[in-house]
DNA sequence: CTAAACCTTCACGTTGACGTGAAGGTCAAG
DNA sequence: CTTGACCTTCACGTCAACGTGAAGGTTTAG
């Protein structure tokens, strides 16, 4: 498949594919015109990518740690070794985020239930508007 | 207390202070001398400020939020009404990016299982070069 | 009274993951 | 054989939360 194709099977853009490549993430063929051409596998592997980039992973610790997941088998493991403190610091950085995460979300929910009590005198009308 | 002083005790820099201001998330008194004067309920506003940056909250969302907060006498849920909207916007927000957390850690963890067996045989030596 | 250690306001630099044209080659359809 | 929808490689722009001097005023300790 060609790069605007897997773009939208994974739900990204060609740029982005395109800075996954030049970052080392993938490793497309190419056709004699020099279009990429990717295999089937790659529309995994680009989810992949955007999940740990959505978990705060830099395109470095990614490209260390993509070739070991399962469903890539382009390359497969050749750094495998020394990366599991890699991924254990990966791995702690997440867990320290996720209880970030959770300490903000305790915040606000207390101000969500602060606020109308606060409140619970001027408002507390309008809402009937919304009949479902 | 003067700026080094807070950046001190709420554990970040004077510069990131001063950015807090820019963006109307403090409102420092001034000496004759133009030097900002905080009080010491500064350092808990601080401290809310940065939790709620480490959970993805912009600026722009903290200003709205943190009249709010309890600790926070000095101005006093000026838009609280309206705000409850963005307040569960943001909760929402930071529950889908738990869960993306969650998900890439199990990729990791996944890794971390899988990576040791299959690099059983071959590795496992070269780290008894460094003594401490 | 002077030097160190503060403070002030510009204002440009940094980092990461792309966005956004620009200028031009390629390919299927009419 | 020409349009139009693809594709290619530069290469600069963006956004957010600051970092980092520059140039100069203020306060405090000796």
């Amino acid at each position: 498949m060609r790069i605007s194709e897997l773009a939208r099977e994974a739900g990204t853009t060609p740029r982005a594919l395109r800075y996954y490549e030049e970052q080392g993430l993938l490793r497309p063929a190419r056709l004699a015109s020099g279009y990429r051409h990717y295999d089937p596998q790659a529309v995994g592997t680009v989810r992949h990518i955007q999940l740990l980039l959505s978990a705060g992973l830099n395109t470095a610790a990614i490209a260390e740690i993509l070739p070991c997941i399962p469903d890539d088998v382009t390359v497969l493991a050749p750094t495998c070794p020394e990366l599991l403190d890699a991924l254990a610091v990966e791995r702690a950085r997440i867990t320290a985020s996720m209880d970030r995460l959770g300490a903000a979300r305790d915040v606000l929910d207390r101000l969500i239930q602060a606020g109308p009590a606060a409140s619970e005198s001027v408002t507390l009308r309008r809402r009937e508007q919304r009949p479902s």
